[in-house]
DNA sequence: GCCGTTTTCGGCCCGACTGTTTTCAGTCG
């Protein structure tokens, strides 16, 4: 049984109770027994089975017989229940801003409307606005908030966030009213999607900022505006709020919208239980106020070390700051080179040699070529020829390219039965191989996906596992494997794990990170880049491995030149003498 | 439903904004 299920289903159980009016503390115990299982770095089957889930804090007997009872029958019979009494479109209803649970279950049962379709209608009706708690004005919300998620995915992806709030940044950064400002929110935690984006700024003259705010350049339509607080949407679709406060107040602002609410939560219970309370304007004892001028105060005060905001997810982040400690966290400037970029003789739009000048640009000792083998016709897979043209080029340019080193490899495919691309003695004459799943992945269940995944970790030329999860963020799921089996295969046979750093991947997903961490394999944060900008992916990938709290030594491409040129070759020996 | 250095009962994180009210409920983060 996967943890997200179990996850899952305790929410929905939770908002199902809310949207029956159930006792709000029994719909937020839920919420809190399904964030403290997400959270939690125990084998949740084997405490289940064992009678231990109240072990985990905020999972009391009540919801440990239900977990227990959900992996074991693979249904959750609390869950059916709560389903068969409210329709599944009331559920969607609550997509739309405005609309919580108390006034969603209002329209059902005041009005009996029970799905988006016919709220659209009802509002187009001129019917809300007798009805009690809502009115004209709501009703025209409803229906704006209606177009929004029919114009607009809910998410965006990271990239998408980080130029709204740059254009935000710009437009007002240089106002002499402005004393800091700072991006905050799922952004500046390097979220791979989000939601929308926060903003927050320190001014004695917040008016005057509010209103450049929202008469900024790009931005479309004004949400809500008030002293302090205002809300807009950009071009484009997204959505940016901005907080403004007093200079005094910024650091414990910036804390709190910065997130993540569950971070923040465990936060403010810490300091409740050291006497403390706190909020987005301070830290308090009693009545007095606790100075603090930035972020690494108030953890400070709080007993921790500072906590980069990547790790605020309430994921075992609090416990390690603990006496002050901050583990080291891999940055940009720790890799020392890349692997995974592709070049015009195969879909790359750059020649081998151009990359590799970009490459020496951006301070790199080397890069690792890997185009796509053959059987990715779609991409112009290189034929054996192909591969020998270019490793002919590739010794002519390192020897010209001073200080700087090309090693040769190749994005394999993993064929349908596991194998690879090429014959034994092709891949035996790269320095490296990339192995990863295009082709023939969609009709594969679990078993045969890992077992294939399997097939070519075992394949002593694998030197890496391209993009692991083969998903496409708001795109394409993962496919379905056993991704715990898979990351200790790598471990076992030295396989560096791919975590490729195209915002549209960000894969391997950095929640398992903690899994690789364990077992001692490394990571290689890889571009993947068809283009020159795309070399610059590699921060989104910093910012995932951030996340997933690694340090430098974890990941393969903080080696210099040398040492990967010697811990390339001393791996392939290990393995073929295996 | 969960929890316990005030508690096995009585609490449960906190504040701004909106729209509908005529002092506040609901939503959001």
């Amino acid at each position: 049984m996967d943890r997200s299920r179990i996850v899952e289903t305790l929410e929905e159980i939770a908002l199902l109770k809310e949207l029956l009016d159930e006792n709000p503390f029994k719909v937020r115990a839920y919420q809190s027994a399904s964030r403290a299982i997400a959270a939690s770095d125990e084998d949740i089957a084997l405490l289940a089975a064992t009678r231990e889930l109240t072990k985990i804090k905020g999972v009391g007997k009540s919801i440990a017989d239900n977990v227990a009872a959900f992996i074991e029958s693979g249904a959750s019979p609390e869950l059916e229940e709560l389903r068969s009494k409210v329709p599944p479109g009331v559920v969607e209803m609550m997509r739309i801003p405005g609309l919580g649970p108390k006034k969603t279950r209002t329209l059902w049962h005041e009005m009996d409307i029970k799905c988006v379709g016919e709220l659209e209608y009802a509002c187009g009706e001129n019917r809300l606005a007798e009805l009690k708690g809502f009115g004209q004005k709501s009703q025209e919300n409803i229906l704006e908030g209606i177009a929004l998620i029919k114009k607009f995915a809910a998410r965006f992806l990271l990239p998408e966030g980080m130029a709204a709030a740059h254009a935000i940044m710009e437009s007002l950064g240089d106002a002499p009213e402005v004393i800091r400002m700072a991006i905050a929110g799922s952004v500046r935690r390097g979220r791979e999607t989000v939601k929308d984006v926060d903003i927050v700024a320190s001014s004695n003259a917040p008016e005057k900022v509010m209103d450049l705010f929202v008469s900024a350049p790009g931005v479309e339509k004004m949400l809500a505006r008030g002293s302090t607080k205002g809300a807009v949407i950009m071009e484009g679709g997204v959505h940016v709020d901005l907080r403004i406060v007093s200079d005094r107040e910024f650091p414990f602002t910036l804390h709190h919208f910065t997130g993540s609410k569950e971070h923040n939560t465990a936060m403010r219970a810490r300091a409740q239980a050291m006497g403390m309370k706190m909020n987005e304007y301070g830290l308090f004892r009693d009545e007095e106020r606790i100075v603090c001028v930035s972020e690494r105060e108030i953890f400070h005060t709080l007993g921790l070390g500072y906590i980069p905001p990547e790790r605020r997810e309430n994921m075992g982040e609090i416990a390690e700051a603990e006496g002050g400690a901050e583990p080291p966290l891999v940055e940009r400037k720790d890799l020392k080179g890349i692997f995974h970029l592709h070049t015009t003789y195969s879909d790359g739009l750059e020649t081998l040699e151009t990359m590799a000048r970009a490459c020496m640009e951006r301070g790199w000792e080397y890069m690792g070529v890997a185009d796509h083998s053959r059987a990715a016709h779609y991409a112009g897979g290189l034929s054996i020829d192909d591969l020998k043209r270019q490793s002919d080029e590739i010794d002519r340019l390192n020897e010209i390219l001073d200080g700087f080193h090309i090693f040769k490899g190749v994005e394999s495919d993993i064929l349908a039965d596991g194998s690879l691309d090429y014959p034994e003695d092709i891949l035996a004459g790269l320095d490296f191989v990339i192995a990863s799943v295009h082709l023939r992945y969609k009709k594969e269940d679990e078993a045969k996906m890992t077992r294939r995944l399997m097939a070519a970790i075992m394949s002593p030329y694998t030197t890496m596992l391209g993009h692991p999860t083969g998903r496409l963020l708001l795109a394409r799921d993962p496919y379905p494997m056993d991704m715990g089996a898979v990351i200790e295969a790598c471990a076992e046979q030295e396989v560096v794990i791919e975590l490729n750093a195209n915002p549209q991947r960000l894969d391997i997903d950095w929640r398992e990170l903690g899994k690789v961490k364990k077992t001692g394999a490394m990571i290689s944060i890889n571009p993947d880049a068809h283009r020159i900008p795309g070399l610059d992916h590699v921060g989104y990938g910093v910012m995932a491995a951030r996340k997933g709290g690694v340090a430098p030594e974890m990941v393969f491409n903080t080696m210099g030149v040398d040492q990967v040129a010697a811990e390339l070759k001393a791996r392939r020996a290990r393995r073929l003498g295996k």
